[in-house]
DNA sequence: AGCCGCTTGTGAAAAGATTCACGAACCACG
DNA sequence: CGTGGTTCGTGAATCTTTTCACAAGCGGCT
């Protein structure tokens, strides 16, 4: 395990979501193979990915999907639950709040913060929403999440970090500045939609020869 | 332009955000050094990425803001207006009917439908939200939302294909079948959180043997 | 014009990621 | 116990992406 690359940490989160589907299915094992067909890849790349974390399966049986789920569980540090606030009540905090996904992954969203007067006060899916001036350190949140418009986004990453976060989820387009010590992603939505658009126009004008799917391998 | 690599787009999106900023500041030029700074990245990278699609700079004065500016939002289609509608009048649904971003960046939301009878009626930022029966090829839909429970997802987009969409931006946890001739991007933010906890976990560990830790500050 | 300080565009080199291919491990069964 | 049919783990090969490094173009100045 002496480096993991950005690439592999995605795919374990793939691995995982196939693993949960192929549990509730009721197999036992599971070969690197069937878990590539599902994910569109090959299956050196789902045992190069395993491999580079531990020896996980068996040679002539496969993986054995309980215990690989468990292992790709802690890996991702889903083997426990995280503290998080979100700060900002407006539609995309709102949606992130009620998004049962992130429950069930262990996120407990205890604090929702909003630096509109009006908002603060009222509540949303029971919760609060209080002022941004009791965003401190004392109550130990592990993960923020920032919903606010952009031109807020980095003072309240600022506000986070002060607060002692290891980590922020931004989803406001656009790139702010932590101490390397706060690990730090951006969702922005836009950009996706941005990707979409310029696949369809660009896909018009392309050529037949090879394009998205890399291996069609069954018919 | 013989090929354009995933991450090329995805900084061509970067690159636009930065020269709104600039354009914003008021600066008519703006060299590769100073872009590629601003994105974290090198000046190298920022160069052959504009160079795969053209020469859009002039040496010696580096590239002309509102130029580049054109050039790249015509490039990722966003010199023109497109129609989509929304599946699924959820949390997230609502989120993104709501969210000026997308209306910003010539997403136009005319159409909102849902499954659930009891939301069907109701309105959504002034919008209605319409069975899912009316679903279908007479509107000119150009691109279609997902979100739905995870459970629909796939439903929903056989019924977006059928409709005639020509891409798909799915905000369900799972990966989608369509056919090649429609654009499909999955955001999933569950996958998000994991990366992010992936992160965190790893990062207290602080790598031995790589690097020297340059930073013991505890945050 | 000629020189200087900059900056782009781009082959070549380096780094990184994916795929190939094969030895080794494993079970089933006679 | 040996043979056959699987499948993993992994070095080597291939393919992709990033970085380097430098010729060529540009404006300004003398």
């Amino acid at each position: 395990m002496s480096h993991i690359s950005e690439p592999t940490v995605r795919r374990l989160s793939n691995y995982y979501r196939v693993l949960e589907e192929v549990a509730a299915e009721g197999k036992r094992m599971i070969s690197s193979h069937l878990l590539a067909e599902r994910e569109g890849i090959t299956s050196a790349q789902v045992r190069k990915d395993l491999s580079s974390f531990g020896s996980f399966g068996r040679r002539g049986l496969g993986y054995h999907v309980e215990h690989l789920r468990r292992e790709i569980r802690t890996l991702l540090g889903l083997d426990r639950r995280w503290k998080a606030c979100i700060v900002g009540a407006g539609h995309i905090g709102s949606a992130l709040v009620g998004y049962r996904g992130f429950a069930d992954q262990g996120f407990d969203i205890v604090a929702v913060f909003d630096a509109d007067a009006t908002r603060v006060g009222r509540t949303l899916e029971g919760l609060l929403i209080r002022p941004m001036s009791q965003l401190d350190d004392r109550e130990g949140f592990e993960i923020g999440v920032i919903a606010t418009p952009v031109r807020a986004a980095q003072e309240v990453a600022d506000a986070l970090v002060a607060a002692g976060v290891q980590g922020i989820l931004n989803f406001a387009p656009r790139k702010l500045r932590v101490p390397e010590s706060v690990m730090l992603r951006t969702v922005d939505m836009t950009m996706e939609f941005e990707r979409l658009t310029y696949a369809i126009t660009h896909a018009k004008v392309t050529a037949p020869g090879r394009r998205r799917a890399p291996a069609r391998r069954r018919g």
